[in-house]
DNA sequence: ACTGGTTTCATTTTT
DNA sequence: TGAAACCAGT
């Protein structure tokens, strides 16, 4: 692909693409190919920057499709762009890489999976798994739950390998960091010989194959030529040096030719050091820095010209991050006008703050504003109890953010558990999960010894069922018995049927319609039926999650037509949709919010707000120790990253903007005092309008007023909540019957029903046809190897009588 | 296996 | 304060 000059190339700067861009933007979506940094600020219009720019690169042939590679964080942010390019480009953006650091990882990994050292089928495990996991190996070396704390644990792990160490790696300068290695060590073995793996090791994993095998490496370097990433302040090291196997920065031994020049690639980061608030979970905004030399990037555009809020809004966060030291720097400014003043409230208690702010919800909402266009955010989840109450009291639709996500519910997770081990019975998380739920019979003695047994012969828990035959293994014969069966069962049959089998022939749901509160798990149950039927229609079945453009994928891979699937090499094998839909359920964990197309206020801490905006912005409980948090005060670092949240929380809002206080708060069960938060000096005076006399001492008569009003409090006790089953985001409008896989009974002399065989499997019945051309693709049982779905283009089936 | 009482802990979180 | 995890007793 040749690149021509930018900005001159032909019909470039009439094409209707780069209507109405201001001259930052412009210069951002026509950068030159070479590597850039884009300092987007709050609502510059980064998202439409980065999906014009891939259009416009489309569109100008700069680059084909399959030489793009974006990358996001969340789910939500690559959907979003998905969504965007779709509606800009004239072909379907399915196959093109988009997704997120990890979606991309999971693409990777499932096509090179043996390079990976990984089963085809490999599941990912999702935190929780991934602590249960850990807490088995700390079982099994027998070692003091008190000082190894699982969760903790997890943290270690997930920290090295984000620092792209594996347990030999470690610097070991105490005993306890030497236990933890082992724990590390342990934890892989066992995550290996169990056939999952976790999200940090997605990304180390595909690192690590990318580092260690060069061919596939340069591969990948010629293939994308444009790489574009979401939210680059918040990448860890291990995401950073992932993103420099595909775009090797000038003059590293990486160079695919050694020329110190770099491979060619253009290497395009977006993002606001000012809105890093990560730093807690390993992410650098030193990458910036990092980037802007290493890549010697020549020119930092700066997107400064804000499209979303008012001037007295963004006066305040302006003067509010010029206080941190650490900045690239850059200032907001608007068109907009001044707006409303920012009004400020301060509350005798935490009672009285969210009686006012109820007020004020009300009075907007005559007003005229829809109540989801109202947001309250605090600093912690706690928070919110209170003002729940208090809006629950009135009577106030409401939605709060965070929480359980739709595949994190226990009945879903026992759902999946039970899939799981018809694909892998080795998997020793779902098995333990699943084993006595519902009870069987098997008591923690029994799985002790199981254990044991397990560990003594390094296999699984399933596979060592046998050996302790005589204790208690009557019941546990009877449950391995249970998994064969059903996956015998479930031959042949679609994935929605298969779900149903389990749910039946495990005993969930007789479990939960005898329990008495078990309607709404049943419904959620239900729920997820309907979940993996909008998948394989939305996906098509085979691709799925994995969604690789085929006739790009990797050298010497040959694949099928179909897109997203990603056939072995060899003998023509592509993901089931019971494993392509089970790597969906761990890789996006569904939607967190009840009630989802509700008129309601909305409830959430600052960090989810993040990447949001509202009409109306409520930001309570600004007191110092909480907003800035007290843990976070100790050191420079900290303080800066709380003023840089309390930056992300002011412009959120489009046009009003109200800042609450208490003097008085329940906090762990006994009442505090605080002072007012130190970000209110750090606001320009003039953008403030306070409601409230300043300074206002404890105990004052306004204070009793509403604390006697409050005193008698309601609490949550009974309340139903804003909803309850959640209603997953991903199941969209019904795609037409003509949409449908197409499914036929015949193709090249095969017929289902009929035996064929197959050069490496041998004989076996075909199940089901799907699809045609390039994209047929076949369901076979092999008997012994199990039944395999089998691109036709690359399979070599042949008919037998 | 289930229950009810006791203890412990409390910042932010996506994949 | 309140939940979640843990433990002891039936």
């Amino acid at each position: 692909m040749t690149s021509f000059p930018v900005g001159q190339a032909a019909g470039a700067a009439s094409s209707p693409l780069l209507k109405n861009l201001n001259p930052e933007q412009l210069a951002a979506v026509t950068a030159a190919p070479e590597p850039a940094l884009i300092l987007a600020g709050a609502g510059s219009g980064k998202t439409r920057v980065l999906t014009t720019r891939i259009a416009w690169l489309l569109q100008t042939g700069q680059v084909s499709p399959g030489g793009v590679m974006a990358v996001t964080f969340t789910n939500k942010a690559a959907k979003e762009m998905l969504t965007r390019l779709s509606t800009m480009l004239p072909f379907n953006v399915r196959g093109m890489w988009i997704g997120t650091f990890h979606g991309l990882c999971n693409r990777f990994l499932r096509a090179h999976w043996k390079l990976a050292h990984l089963p085809q089928a490999f599941q990912i495990l999702d935190a929780s798994d991934t602590t249960s996991a850990v807490k088995r190996v700390i079982k099994a070396m027998k070692l003091d739950e008190e000082r190894f704390v699982p969760k903790q644990v997890g943290w270690f792990i997930a920290g090295c390998k984000e620092d792209g160490l594996r347990p030999g790696d470690v610097e070991v300068r105490d005993d306890q960091t030497k236990k933890l290695v082992e724990i590390y060590a342990n934890y892989e073995d066992q995550c290996q010989r169990e056939g999952v793996v976790d999200f940090a090791e997605l990304m180390l994993r595909s690192y690590e194959l990318l580092r260690d095998n060069p061919a596939v490496r340069e591969h990948y370097q010629n293939r994308f030529r444009h790489i574009l990433v979401d939210e680059f302040q918040d990448t860890n090291k291990l995401q950073y040096a992932w993103l420099k196997m595909f775009a090797p920065p000038p003059g590293r031994a990486a160079d695919s030719d050694g020329s110190g020049r770099g491979t060619g690639q253009s290497l395009l980061a977006v993002g606001d050091d000012d809105q890093s608030i990560y730093a807690f979970r390993g992410a650098r905004v030193g990458n910036m820095i990092d980037f802007e030399r290493e890549y010697r990037v020549k020119k930092v555009i700066k997107l400064e010209q804000n499209y979303r809020s008012f001037g007295h809004i963004l006066d305040a966060a302006n003067e509010l991050i010029s206080r941190n030291s650490q900045r690239l720097g850059k200032t907001l400014r608007t068109d907009a006008g001044q707006g409303d003043p920012i009004r400020v409230q301060e509350a005798p208690s935490d009672f009285a703050e969210a009686q006012w702010l109820i007020e004020e919800v009300q009075q907007l909402h005559r007003g005229g504003l829809d109540r989801k266009e109202i947001a309250v955010l605090y600093r912690s989840n706690a928070q919110s109890r209170v003002i729940e109450s208090a809006l629950f009291n009135s009577g106030i639709p409401y939605r709060v953010y965070g929480g359980l996500r739709f595949f994190e519910r226990a009945e879903v997770k026992h759902a999946l558990a039970y899939l799981r081990l018809l694909e892998n019975p080795n998997d020793d998380t779902s098995f333990l999960r699943v084993v006595n739920f519902p009870t069987r019979g098997i008591g923690a003695k029994t799985l002790e010894n199981l254990q044991d047994a397990a560990k003594a012969t390094g296999r699984s828990l399933y596979q060592s069922v046998g050996a302790i035959a005589g204790k208690g293994g009557a019941n546990l014969l009877a449950f391995t018995n249970l998994i064969d069966s059903t996956r015998n069962l479930t031959q042949g049959m679609t994935l929605r049927e298969i779900i149903e089998q389990v749910l039946e022939t495990s005993g969930l749901l007789d479990f939960y319609r005898t329990d008495k509160d078990g309607a709404e798990r049943l419904e959620n149950l239900d729920e997820l039926i309907n979940a993996a039927e909008a998948f394989v229609m939305q996906e098509g079945f085979g691709k799925n999650a994995v969604g690789l453009p085929v006739d790009e994928v990797a050298p010497g891979l040959q694949t099928a037509g179909t897109p997203g699937a990603v056939p072995d090499a060899e003998t023509g094998e592509i993901m089931s949709p019971l494993v392509a839909f089970l790597t969906h359920a761990s890789l996006e964990a569904g939607d967190n919010q009840a009630q989802a197309g509700q008129d309601a206020v909305q409830l959430m801490t600052v960090h989810s707000a993040k990447g949001l905006e509202f009409d109306a912005v409520f930001i309570t409980g600004l007191e110092e120790g909480l907003f800035p948090h007290e843990n976070a005060m100790s050191d420079h670092d900290g303080l800066e990253e709380e003023r840089r949240l309390m930056y992300v929380a002011i412009t959120r809002a489009r046009k009003k903007l109200s800042l609450s206080f208490c003097q008085t708060r329940m906090l762990h069960g006994q009442t505090r005092y605080h002072i007012k938060s130190r970000f209110f000096d750090e606001l320009p005076e003039e953008a403030l309008k306070w409601l409230t006399p300043r300074n206002q001492g404890f105990g004052s008569g306004f204070a009793r007023e509403y604390q006697n009003a409050w005193d008698r409090g309601s609490g949550l006790k009974g309340m139903v909540g804003a909803g309850n089953v959640a209603k997953p985001a991903w199941v969209e409008p019904p795609v037409p019957a003509s949409m449908k896989p197409k499914v036929s009974e015949e193709h090249g002399g095969l017929r289902v029903g009929k035996g064929v065989f197959h050069t490496k499997f041998g004989e076996g019945v075909l199940l089901t046809l799907e699809g045609a051309g390039a994209d047929a693709r076949a369901q076979v049982n092999f008997g012994r190897h199990g039944t395999k779905w089998l691109a036709l283009s690359v399979a070599k089936l042949t008919p037998i009588d």
